[in-house]
RNA sequence: GCGAGAGUGGCGAAAUUGGCAAACGCACCAGACUUAGGAUCUGGCGGUGCACAACCUUGGGGGUUCGAGUCCCCCCUCUCGCACCA
């Protein structure tokens, strides 16, 4: 065995044996108890970060330790290949967003493989392959069936330089985050996903994630928003049309004193129609469409509106309320009309100070005598109802049901629920994305790709790639017959955002090679769900929203039998370097592969697990590496110069131990409990290291290690490799062969502690007065509560303290402390 | 503004969930070995005291308790998410 430790030589030869041996293989049905854990895939960036490593680092902890646990673990990696930047790339360097994409595959597999990741690379897959989003389409066939997937106008972001819709964080200050060119709303057809249809289930399950962070379900329900409340029509007076309102205070309808309509609201452009108001209002119109656009940055912005001409009544009370158009009225959420209350809504108030409109108080908190006069905010807490008809003289909160029950009793209203959740657009004019799969017709409208005819390949991306054009400038692939009639028609250009990729690859991964369809149902029914999911909080909204509702939504066209995908979630902090997130602007990025190649892979994994708790941010220290590197030879040496203690066989004697030998036994079953706990209750890997780091120092060093009992020394060894294998597999592989061991130490058992060997036979017994630690004692382990007090009067110190004072209680805890009370 | 989380030595962090605050590591200091040390080993290392003793110390202030980093109330600071959501 080589003196010195060798990581380089260590992890070549066991990462080609893994190569070779494939150990981390699993069928497709397990026989036995399973787990599946999973790593959020990566996107192709080129190379690995240290987010990565560390992403990855902990899947494969987990996955190691649940093997030696005994389940069989399906770990598999691939890629999230569709995307933006890839066209980027291919625009900036001349080269196709393919070739570029699976260049950088190939070189992150490379990397991945160097860290020594047990995957199960034959599972490996990539969602920009045919074989992929052929099923993805298939699967967009079933929910346009279904109403799941359709087709509406809507207002984009359109950049005219780049020819193409952007996304919302694509927007800066209203210009083009690549071109700087203004951004201009425009109307455009684009596809939808019906996820509000599951709002209310996706909502609900939330708190069947008990296995989730707090945090991640707070962002969950707080995106979905759900509001209950009264949905009531206002007539217009003199008028055919009602406005709809949406108000989640009932309580306050007798306060209304004018109505506000979002600028987009329907009704508004007819409204003023011949009245002298009109041009006022047209006007209006077009200046807070333009303003909202330049106003997604700034906050709070100036209350403004203007009067139509029109009046509405309450149908309450049947007061004439003024109808106006309002800057700060949503037409995506609720109904676009608002009623107003300015006595107990803050921007109502505001509005109505700006424009002189009435103010009038319907709910008298506890207390308080709110005058409207003298108001200088709304006032938006319960209280006592008063000018409210009927409903004068009750708690407000109590009337607004009764209030609704009046309004549906009169057929003017009705209870109501909105969501903040929208549908999910889907469209991309991006050439990297997978087609969907329709045809437009004059003839027959919209006509699904019939299903013998997908995948519907996206063009140009065979052996000899061609052009990366948008599929709307590729006359080629546009120009097909009708599937319906046969006539000429046009295929959708439009591809999918790269978010529907990713919201079913963890499903796929259960049968990579079917190919008969999205899934192969007995595997995913093996494998589903994933038991533990691991990835930056970053995407606790989009892809962990995505992918609930895909799997329900997959659940009820009976693909697959699970109601949520992710039992638990693990939400990794980031990697900083001196306090701030590594970035090539910054220049404080530190690369793996760099690091690797310094230092070795079961170096840099045991300090990114030893640094922080996963779910904490790293700061990357770089003489933190140091003190695992340090820590990995001490251990190397250890063994290497106790190689003797393996020759011998024979048990352990407990009874006939020496006392240093009997003290590393008890540490090293102590450990085994330890370990155990810290990885079972929170995955804590830093206290788990922590606790074989103290199991190492109590057997000493490399040197005297062999004064200890030869055979509790073999155990203790032994223990140590088992315990560090998740962590640092290479490593520890390598110390069980060379210490003679011929079955992998990835195919043993986890130990096994036993109480008996870890139990403490002296405790020591912290003795206070008054609750302050004045002694300590060392005492037997089974000493009773009588004695323990007794010892702890007669500590001589304690007798100082007390100076013949009488104790008024004593309290014992067992195995603890004695804590005299004076 | 709403929601979630965090605040402990010079630094990263522990604390069996109400029972010795600072385990483990980094940095630092001293010593040993050495031609040498950025290797290794031994010891020290929250603060005020001379090294004893004692006192102080988990963002601040109150409280519950024999006993509080941990539980309760108020406040401060920071991070993240949402944000004119009617």
């Amino acid at each position: 065995m080589n003196e010195r430790y060798d990581f380089k030589a260590i992890e070549q030869k066991w990462q080609k044996r893994w190569q070779e041996e494939e150990p981390d293989r699993v069928p497709d049905a397990p026989t036995g108890k399973k787990y599946y854990v999973l790593e959020m895939f990566p996107y192709p960036s080129g190379r690995i970060h240290m987010g990565h490593v560390r992403n990855y680092t902990i899947g494969d902890v987990i996955a190691r330790y649940k093997r030696m646990r005994g389940y069989e673990v399906l770990h598999p990696m691939g890629w999230d290949a569709f995307g933006l930047p890839a066209e980027n790339a291919a625009m900036q360097h001349g080269v196709h967003p393919v070739v570029w994409t699976h260049d950088n595959i190939d070189h992150m597999r490379t990397q991945l493989k160097a860290m020594g990741l047990s995957y199960d690379w034959q599972r490996e897959l990539a969602t920009c392959d045919p074989a992929y989003y052929r099923w993805e389409q298939q699967l967009f066939l079933r929910m346009l069936e279904q109403g799941l997937a359709y087709r509406r106008e809507t207002t984009v972001n359109w950049c005219e330089d780049c020819q193409t819709v952007l996304a919302r964080e694509q927007v800066i200050e209203g210009a083009c985050w690549r071109c700087d060119q203004p951004v201009l709303p425009r109307l455009m057809a684009g596809w939808f996903f019906n996820i509000t249809r599951y709002a209310e289930e996706l909502l609900r399950d939330l708190d069947t994630l008990s296995g989730w962070p707090e945090r991640v379900l707070a962002m969950q329900r707080n995106w979905i928003g759900k509001s209950t409340g009264l949905a009531c029509d206002f007539q217009v007076e003199n008028s055919e049309e009602q406005i709809t309102i949406f108000t989640t205070r009932p309580d306050t309808i007798f306060g209304v004193t004018f109505m506000s309509l979002a600028v987009e609201h329907p009704l508004l452009k007819s409204l003023s129609k011949g009245l002298p108001q009109h041009e006022a209002v047209q006007a209006f119109i077009q200046e807070t469409i333009i303003a909202k656009q330049r106003a997604s940055l700034e906050q709070e912005t100036e209350k403004r509106g203007v009067f139509t001409g029109r009046y509405c009544i309450n149908p309450y009370n049947g007061e004439r309320v003024p109808i106006y158009a309002a800057n700060f009225v949503l037409m995506e959420y609720g109904t676009g009309a608002v009623m107003a209350v300015p006595a107990h809504d803050q921007r109502d108030f505001e509005f109505a100070r700006a424009y002189d409109l009435p103010v009038r108080v319907v709910v008298q908190p506890e207390g308080e005598n709110l005058q409207a006069e003298t108001m200088q905010e709304a006032s938006i807490g319960p209280g006592l109802l008063v000018n409210s008809g009927s409903f004068t003289g009750m708690e407000s909160e109590a009337a607004q049901q009764l209030i609704i029950n009046h309004a549906e009793q009169q057929g003017f209203g009705r209870s109501h629920i909105t969501y903040k959740l929208r549908d999910w657009g889907v469209s991309r004019q991006r050439y990297w994305g997978a087609p969907i799969p329709v045809v437009h017709c004059a003839h027959c409208g919209i006509v699904p790709v019939p299903e013998e005819e997908l995948p519907v390949l996206l063009p140009g991306t065979g052996t000899a790639p061609g052009t990366h054009q948008p599929l709307h400038q590729q006359e080629d692939f546009l120009a097909v017959q009708c599937p319906a009639c046969g006539q000429p028609a046009r295929r959708e250009s439009d591809t999918f955002d790269t978010f529907v990729e990713s919201s079913w690859y963890f499903i796929r991964y259960t049968s990579p090679g079917h190919d008969t369809g999205l899934v192969d149902k007995a595997a995913a029914a093996s494998w589903l769900p994933v038991d533990q999911y691991i990835g930056g909080v970053e995407h606790a909204i989009l892809h962990l929203l995505y992918s609930r509702f895909f799997t329900k939504m997959l659940r009820d066209l009976g693909y697959i039998g699970v109601d949520e995908p992710f039992t638990n979630l693990l939400t990794q902090g980031m990697v900083l370097k001196d306090g701030f997130k590594m970035s090539k602007s910054k220049g404080n990025v530190e690369d793996p592969s760099t690091l690797i190649e310094q230092y070795g892979a079961d170096t840099v994994r045991l300090f990114s697990l030893f640094a922080a708790p996963p779910e904490r941010d790293l700061d990357w220290n770089p003489q933190g590496v140091e003190g695992a590197s340090r820590f990995l030879a001490r251990v190397y040496r250890l063994i290497a110069l106790n190689l003797g203690c393996f020759a011998d066989n024979s048990p352990i004697s407990p009874e006939n131990l020496d006392p240093d030998s009997r003290q590393v036994y008890r540490k090293t079953h102590q450990t085994i409990r330890r370990v155990s706990d810290s990885i079972e209750s929170n995955f804590h890997f830093n206290t788990a290291i922590a606790g074989v780091m103290e199991l190492v120092n109590t057997i000493g060093s490399p040197e005297e290690a062999g004064r200890c009992d030869a055979a509790v020394l073999r155990q203790s060894l032994e223990t140590v490799l088992m315990l560090l294998f998740p962590m640092v597999p290479h490593f520890c592989e390598e110390l069980w062969e060379a210490s003679g061991h011929g079955q992998r130490l990835a195919q043993t058992a986890w130990p096994q502690y036993s109480a008996e060997a870890a139990r403490e036979e002296e405790l020591t017994i912290v003795v206070q007065v008054n609750g302050k630690l004045r002694a300590k004692l060392q005492v037997p382990e089974d000493t009773d509560d009588d004695t323990l007090k007794k010892l702890a009067l007669q500590d001589e110190k304690i007798i100082q303290f007390l100076a013949g004072a009488q104790a008024k209680k004593i309290i014992v805890v067992r195995k603890k402390l004695v804590n005299i009370v004076l």
